[in-house]
DNA sequence: GATTGACTGTGATATTTATCACAAAGGACT
DNA sequence: AGTCCTTTGTGATAAATATCACAGTCAATC
């Protein structure tokens, strides 16, 4: 992870039109432009946050991880959205619950914590920002529950697939097997229920990617 | 659900004891005391959200709920703990995307919506509760979905009794069907492995109850 | 164009969970 | 004691998902 130059003030607003003025200018003074390519693992379980991550540029895609390292896709993070996990105020030990990776190469601002609870007095515009993230994510949440713990997997991935689309359009970059990770499924049960989509029109596949075509 | 005498500013100050002046004062004024029956369901999934809810006494229950009306237990909150659900600012058109259910008779806060706006203007207090209750339902939730996510029943129906003595202690009074409907499963599959934890001694059933005597 | 490695397809089988069927047990009430 | 209703126990079977095994396919690379 880079650190590179800062954002200016007009940037930032586009990203983030609803602060207030001097908030702007403690970002640019506080906070670190970092980088990471596609792939790259942004926040692991168990580490102790250190900095607010607030997308830039890319997805990040947020999961649950257990114990043998299966990994679990909550949902994703664009840019002008915040990681609600990271929003610590108080505590410097807080360790995180869940596991932060880079779909696309990202850029994103990386707050301190000690500032968490500072801004938070200072910055209404922040307050309501915290508020509005978290409430964003819980409502996340609330979907991803309601999937995992009602739905069989031929819903769940139908599912996953509509999120997928919505991020990055009509044609996804996805083998079976990340679908599977994502999932907490194997690698064999998405093959056979994509192939069963295929047979119904609803995608076509290809290798290493498949179109979403079904008119709904 | 009736409504009745409002608690003094003493009574709430045990609750919430991190609230500043103004705030007591507004929601003796502002707030509605109500209660509710053992069993009630005090907020339908759909429902438009017209108040807040804080708890005074007893425990509730939140709920996912699907559209056949399967339910799923999410966790319990307590009294001065709040629905992050209800706390919605800017709109009057929210709908309740939970259910929530009175464990036990309740009694808890009804503030309406309108107010929460104004409050988060007014109060730090109040900013910093709502903040702190996003941030504690959310780690729920996310507590929920690892167990959904990656365990069998077997497990799933373990830490669900631990969450329910950690409540009300050792000794649950449930059915096997009141269980089966939390976990979105059938009766005759916690039937069945209640028996095998009784074999393993990690509890003594009975009809309508059962004690968890596991020691770890 | 032969080799290699990642990806995909699919049968066979095991495991987990759901569903059906029905019996037995307990409590409440007459 | 007998009746009724709810709860619990458990076999049999079905359905969903996981796992194992292996073959075929595609693309990259030498």
């Amino acid at each position: 992870m880079n650190s590179i130059a800062m954002l200016n003030k007009d940037q930032i607003k586009q990203l983030f039109p609803d602060w207030e003025d001097g908030l702007y200018e403690s970002i640019i003074e506080h906070a670190e432009l970092r980088t990471a390519p596609a792939g790259a693992t942004l926040l692991k379980m168990g580490q102790n946050i250190k900095s607010t991550m607030l997308v830039v540029e890319g997805t990040v895609k947020l999961y649950q991880e257990n114990e043998e390292g299966a990994e679990y896709f909550m949902y994703h993070l664009n840019p002008g959205e915040a990681c609600a996990v990271t929003m610590v105020c108080n505590y410097h030990l807080e360790q995180s619950q869940v596991l932060a990776k880079a779909v696309t190469d990202v850029s994103f601002l990386a707050i301190p914590i000690e500032f968490m609870d500072k801004w938070l007095n200072q910055y209404k515009s922040w307050h309501y920002f915290v508020i509005r993230t978290y409430r964003l994510r819980y409502e996340e949440l609330l979907k991803t529950i309601h999937e995992t713990a009602f739905k069989n997997m031929d819903e769940r991935l139908e599912f996953y697939i509509k999120r997928q689309v919505k991020q990055f359009g009509n044609t996804l970059k996805l083998t079976h097997q990340e679908i599977a990770n994502d999932l907490n499924t194997s690698r064999e049960v998405v093959s056979r229920l994509l192939k069963k989509m295929e047979n119904h029109q609803w995608i076509v596949l290809n290798r290493n990617s498949f179109e979403w075509i079904k008119k709904d």
